[in-house]
DNA sequence: TAAAACTACGTAGTTAACTACATAAAATCA
DNA sequence: TGATTTTATGTAGTTAACTACGTAGTTTTA
């Protein structure tokens, strides 16, 4: 496919990413919906959480799944208008949305977790490479932990005869 | 960060891909900031392939980033504004728009080239950890040509004691 | 206990990719 | 060689995340 950047290699990888995570998605749709299920993947995070915790906030589910709330407050928007889940003030904090799956979403969950167990298996399948993709973006996240790599390109700034401009 | 999510593991891999991609986009660009480019990490893709193949039309630049060919016109009208490109009509074929770095572009090249080779330098201090995410990427990529997420979903069916829907 | 700071939620606008469609030039074919 | 198909480019609109900012409750503090 692409050739100059495949050599650049390390350089684009954020593209690489991006692209290989749009492939996921896409096909997760596809195959939802050969199972007769119009289920997006951009909503698993949501509806996979509220499984699991029955009842969270707006802000809680958004820590949950790692987004920002105004992104987990259009996923909820959506999930809301097609009744999967429903919310109600909470009484002792008015700030507060307290959201859970309606009869609705429960019933979708359990019909859709055959899916994620099939896309589980498959997406297992096809990481179990040499260097497992999983792993690797768990060590990355954990070398990034310990220092950024915008700390680690300063750093090695020194490294270089370069002069910085700040 | 996300808690559930980490859990479920493989299925939100989408998502934990495009964050990823985020950060090293964003560091990617203070660090160039750091030196005193405003250079975008994503006119990276572009600017490389011309200084290697020096002229290529619209269409051969979006095959050799990998991109499509509209999401290519828009970085390339982005980089024409900032005269770092320019382009000549193909005179044995009036469609072609012919590319190349202009001389400021040139220069920005030979400026930000120490640059690549830090942030090169740096990305693979952070991916070299032991299942390498450059390999596993090419890894995946390859898995992903001999068949798709799609097609493996579709054969692991019957695996299951589940009824599909076409 | 009033003022200040913080937290929860919401809206508006941005970004960087995409798909779908349109047009014009070139190549092919009947 | 005229009609059809393909190729190259461009435009419009979509998507799924984001940041920035505003408002209304809650908590802390002077």
């Amino acid at each position: 496919m692409s050739n100059v950047i495949d050599e650049s290699g390390i350089l684009a990888i954020a593209t690489r990413l991006q692209r290989l995570s749009d492939t996921f998605r896409k096909d997760g749709q596809l195959i939802y919906k050969s199972f007769g299920h119009d289920f997006e993947p951009k909503w698993f995070p949501v509806v996979y959480t509220l499984d699991i915790k029955s009842q969270l906030s707006v802000v809680e589910i958004a820590n949950e799944i790692g987004y920002t709330h105004p992104s987990t407050i259009s996923l909820l928007k959506e999930l809301e208008k097609l009744k999967i889940i429903h919310s109600k003030k909470d009484k002792s904090d008015e700030r507060k949305r307290l959201i859970s799956l309606t009869e609705k979403g429960k019933e979708l969950v359990a019909a859709i977790k055959p899916i994620w167990d099939l896309l589980r298996k498959t997406q297992i399948e096809i990481l179990d490479t040499k260097n497992n993709l999983m792993k690797a973006i768990e060590e990355v996240e954990e070398q990034l932990k310990i220092s950024s790599f915008y700390d680690r390109a300063e750093k090695n700034k020194s490294l270089m005869g370069q002069k910085s401009s700040d």
